[in-house]
This record gives C-alpha cells, structure tokens and sequence, in this order.
DNA sequence: GAGTGGTCTAGACCACTGT
DNA sequence: CAGTGGTCTAGACCACTCC
C-alpha cells in the first residue's frame, strides 16, 4: 500500500510526462490540491517536495507551482585545454579577445563578468597531496566566479591553487587586479616558462553546501558537479590544482579521447 | 530570524564539521531532539531531513539516525578506451581475463556479475539524432547492469545502442547469452571490422528518476551522474551511443586530456 | 515488547507576491 | 488587499528492527 503523498505525486508526475501539465504551468494551490486529493495541506505539500526533489516543478514563493523548464545548459569541453595552448602563443591583442570560457560558452568577452580573488594560504593536507609538496607549503589561492552579464548565478565557482615559488618569477602573477590574463592560465603560467604537457580532470556529484547552493543560487534539491583538474608541466611536475564547483541541473561537461590509429 | 529547524541544522551541521558526530554515530531520537531543542518532532524531521539531503546523515527506519561514511567511490578513467583498443588484438585468453571495468575498479572478473539484456528497437529522435540516422532505424538495444558479488547494489546501469544493420555480419554480436563478450565493446565492434577512433562523453548530473533511484540503491537527495557516450569510427561514423547512469555519491570519473608539446 | 523512524491530521500564523 | 507557499504545533497511528 504505497502511501497517500506518493500517490498524489504519481498523478502529478504522471501528468507532467504526458504534457497534460507542460513547462511553465502553474499547478493549483496547494489547498486546492488537498481538496482535490482528500487530503491536507502538509501531505500534499509532502509529494509537491518530492517532485521538486525529482526536478520536475519549482515552487516560488508568494506566487504558486511550477512546472520547471530546462535551463540552458553551460558547456565546457576538455578540447578547451589544448586550444588555450594554442593560444599562448599568439599576440597579446588575440589572446585578449577571447578565452576558453567565451570559447565553451560562445558568448563574447564583454557579455562575461569574472571576478577573481587571491590570497596566499598554506597547503592542507588534500592540496598539499595533489601537488605533492609538503604541507603547509605557501600557495597563491585563487578564486573565481564567471558569469553572464544578462544573469546573477554564476556558471561556477572556481577556486585555483598555485605553488608561490614555483610562479613567483612574474610578479603580476600575484596581484589579482591582472585579471582577466589574456589567454587565461596558461599564458600565466608561460610567463614564468611553464609549459603545460597534460590535464588530468576528476568529476564527482555531491549535494550542495548551503553556501554553494546561495552562491550558485541552485534550486533546493539539486546537486553540484565537482571537478577537480590536476594541471602537469612537460617535464612531470604537478603545476596547477584547480577545484570547479558547477550548479548540476545546467552544466554539461564534454570530454573528447582520441585513440591511437592501428 | 532564521527558521527553528535551520538552527537545529546549524547546530547538529557544526557538530558534524567539528567531528563532535563522527561519521557512523547515531543521533538522538527524534523525540530526544524535539525535547532538547524544545521544538516539537515535525520540526526536528525538517532539519533532519535538511542533513540528510546535504549528505550528511542516513536515516534507517525502525533503527536511528547516522552519521554517514563515505562509499568507497568507483572510478573510471577515460584511458580505458585506449586501454581496450589495444587489447583488441589480444589472444581471447588474454582478453577474457580482464576488461575495462576490472581495470578501472582492481576488482578480479569473478568478483563482478555482470547482466546483461539484448531488444531490438526503432530509433527515437534522440537517439536517432546521435546517430545520424533517421528516427525508427532498427537497433540492438543492449542493456547492462554491473556489480560487486559482494554488494547488491550495481555500479551503474548502461544503455548501448548499436545500428544493427551495421553489426548485423557477426550473428553473436545480437546474442545476450554471449556476454560477458572477451575485450568488451571493441573487440565486439572489431568482430565486423569496426575500428574505433575517438569516444565522446558528456557528463550531467541531475536527480534520480524514482526507477533508477530504487535500482540504484542510492539514498534519497543524492544525485546520478548521466554519461552520454558516443564513440566514432576511423571512418567518421558513430558506431555506439551508450547511456550511463551512475550513482553519484560514489562514482569518480577521470579524464587526462594529453597536450601536444611544443 | 520497546524503541525507532514514516505517515498523517487539522488546524494556526507568518512571509512573500501582485493588484 | 487576497492568495500563495513557509513554518510550526501536538498529537495520532503505523511499519520496521532488535531483543
């Protein structure tokens, strides 16, 4: 015997995948749903927070019930890595007019807001590990929102870490009012000659923290993805730690493998 | 003025950081928390439910509430699709030993089972589209449930399609009882000649349908990872659309993208 | 049987939104 | 202002687990 706030979410649920309820329908009151079903307020209001758990309706308050519609995905591709190498090399003026996230995202370079923030910090354990330096070493902390202009939730938050002796070579380096580098990373780390020969990109999903779920302004309910990319120069040392922490419900990672030819 | 359960969140959440609740620790009652807080139990189930959602806690009925442990993730690098490749040409004996997901997760080939389910269906739009071939095209739809003996729940539950009339040369590819096939995906591909050249995947996450929820065994509030994977020929075809759902509070996938040098 | 979480009721009042 | 969802109460009974 299923219970009462399943079956109600059933029926809705059910309606909502046949299209009798579509995208950006205002379901009833939720005391006209108890009405309906025979039931009170807080069972209904049991399976309207199961379906919004599913994604499937958005509540706002003051107003009513939602069908939810699909946010436009923002993509990001691991060919980005290879083409901002490219990039290093090419003049100032080139490099300046687009980066790798106009290049995901195919917005202009005046259409993203980027705001960037550094500290030095000492290593933890988990950084410290990733860049196999002892712990406590000095690191350039670097943290990252990029959004659309036309939007206030960012497409991520993004936070870098860099070995301060291993780029303290630049000085520009260290000052956060340098960004946005033309060219991004990669031709910050070239200006102190490191070139970079591969990177390595772990992705996980977790639900988000309270403070991420503000910051990425993600509905309830919803998960994060969490990318953690391990940046390697050509002659094997670990050069850049970068955690990226993406709203799940609009984010789409693409990662391409070529294989060898026989 | 923060709402009462956000408090009991906020204290039982700080407990958590701190490590005063260790994972595996089982919280008061309900009705021991409602009295301490001086709230009633609905209020306390708010904030429990809050936790639980954030990943924090794991309810069991009729036994208490817990701290969680962490599952031991499962991992997957995208350098099993070289990895496969090469064992292509391997002897059977050599390939029957081992395949891509005992290469990514140290298991031996008797500690998986593997199931697996042949059907022929037409192409819907999506499907079709990935493929480039018109909607209600014939394919074997091969679906694939992976597991540790030890455990029941799977690792993930995998949709492949393949365009049967391309593979329709070797009989056996269309045959469920064949499986688990020596090499994997690839060396069944090469049973008819097919090379394969490059392997795209894109990764989302969003919330668990309530069906793959239960196959899953995931806890509710936690997420699935979708991977979408499309794997292309020497000549330019897609050959092999495969859709992954995986369980995200456990699986880590990895992508090393390999730079060219200068 | 005792203790746990799961479901449900029938209200109450508050906070937010649009008119 | 009226209507919406958000929070909260003080109980009730059920289902599950362990002893």
């Amino acid at each position: 015997m299923a219970a009462a706030y399943e079956r109600i979410a059933d029926d809705l649920r059910t309606a909502i995948r046949a299209g009798r309820l579509r995208p950006g329908d205002r379901l009833p009151a939720e005391t006209k749903l108890a009405e309906r079903f025979g039931r009170s307020v807080p069972t209904v209001r049991e399976a309207l927070r199961a379906l919004r758990d599913e994604g499937l309706i958005e509540k706002r308050h003051g107003i009513g019930t939602f069908v939810r519609c699909r946010r436009t995905p923002a993509r990001r591709s691991n060919l980005r890595h290879q083409w901002e190498k490219d990039r290093v090399r090419a003049s100032p003026e080139q490099r300046a007019r687009t980066g790798a996230t106009e290049h995901d995202t195919g917005l202009e370079a005046d259409e993203l807001v980027i705001r960037a923030r550094y500290r030095e910090v000492a290593a933890d354990a988990d950084v410290a590990g990733a860049f196999g330096v002892p712990e406590g070493t000095t690191l350039l902390e670097r943290r990252f929102r990029t959004r659309c202009a036309a939007e206030s939730a960012p497409f991520g938050l993004t936070t870098s870490y860099l070995v301060r002796d291993m780029i303290a070579g630049n000085p520009d380096l260290l000052d956060a009012s340098k960004e946005p580098w033309p060219g991004g990373s990669q031709s910050q780390l070239y200006s102190v000659g490191i070139e970079l020969d591969r990177v390595e990109e772990r992705v996980t999903a977790r639900p988000p923290t309270p403070e991420e779920a503000a910051e990425l302004e993600v509905p309830p309910g919803t998960s994060v993805l969490v990318l953690r990319k391990v940046s390697y120069d050509v002659v094997g040392r670990v050069v850049d730690v970068a955690d990226l922490v993406l709203p799940g419900d609009r984010t789409e990672l693409l990662f391409t493998t070529s294989l060898e030819r026989w």
